[in-house]
DNA sequence: GCCAACGTTGGC
DNA sequence: GCCAACGTTGGC
């Protein structure tokens, strides 16, 4: 019996990784890695499943704001770039057997035809508690609810039925 | 570039 | 186990 598709937001710099650079990997998908936090990691570990979606939101630019929708297409796996001394994100604590950081992978699955800014979030009384606009919401992987995902969806000029 | 908010670290 | 110091996030 299939469970009941969740909502999720990822927070990326698009200096970073872009929407766009999601679109352009292979199979516009990429594992979700260097996440450092342990409640963003709980939610990667635990609570996303292959099939729910994804608001991608651009943050540390200007304006930062939401740019598209991915999915879920693989759930929690071991984060590589935990066990690379090359990487920025190794984690000398971390052992193979008994990870510490799990990744996802998510494709991208619809780019929104209005980008709707973090201004624009804050000014729709109906996103009012919506965690990304709470003052000092530093969390890069938070869930979203399905009232609050349709809303950002049509303000971005799409409809949920457009996403299959 | 500034700085408020917040999570983590480490001395005690 | 407390809490000050420190590092990071991320809007502005």
């Amino acid at each position: 019996m299939a469970t009941k598709k969740r909502y999720w937001l990822v927070k990326s710099e698009p200096d970073v990784f872009s929407y766009a650079d999601l679109v352009a990997s292979k199979n516009s998908t990429t594992l979700w890695d260097g996440v450092r936090n342990y409640q963003a990691r709980n939610t990667m570990r635990d609570d996303m499943k292959v099939g729910d979606l994804v608001l991608y939101y651009h943050s540390n630019t200007k304006p930062p704001g939401v740019v598209g929708v991915a999915e879920v297409v693989r759930e929690g796996y071991p984060d590589p770039t935990q066990f690379d001394p090359n990487d920025s994100h190794f984690d000398p604590k971390a052992k193979v057997e008994d990870p510490t950081w799990i990744v996802v992978d998510v494709r991208a699955k619809a780019e929104l035809p209005e980008y709707v800014p973090l201004d624009a979030l804050k000014a729709n009384a109906k996103l009012a508690e919506m965690a990304v606009i709470q003052r000092g919401q530093r969390l890069s992987v938070q869930p979203v609810s399905a009232a609050h995902f349709r809303e950002v969806l049509r303000m971005g000029g799409l409809k949920a039925a457009d996403l299959g």
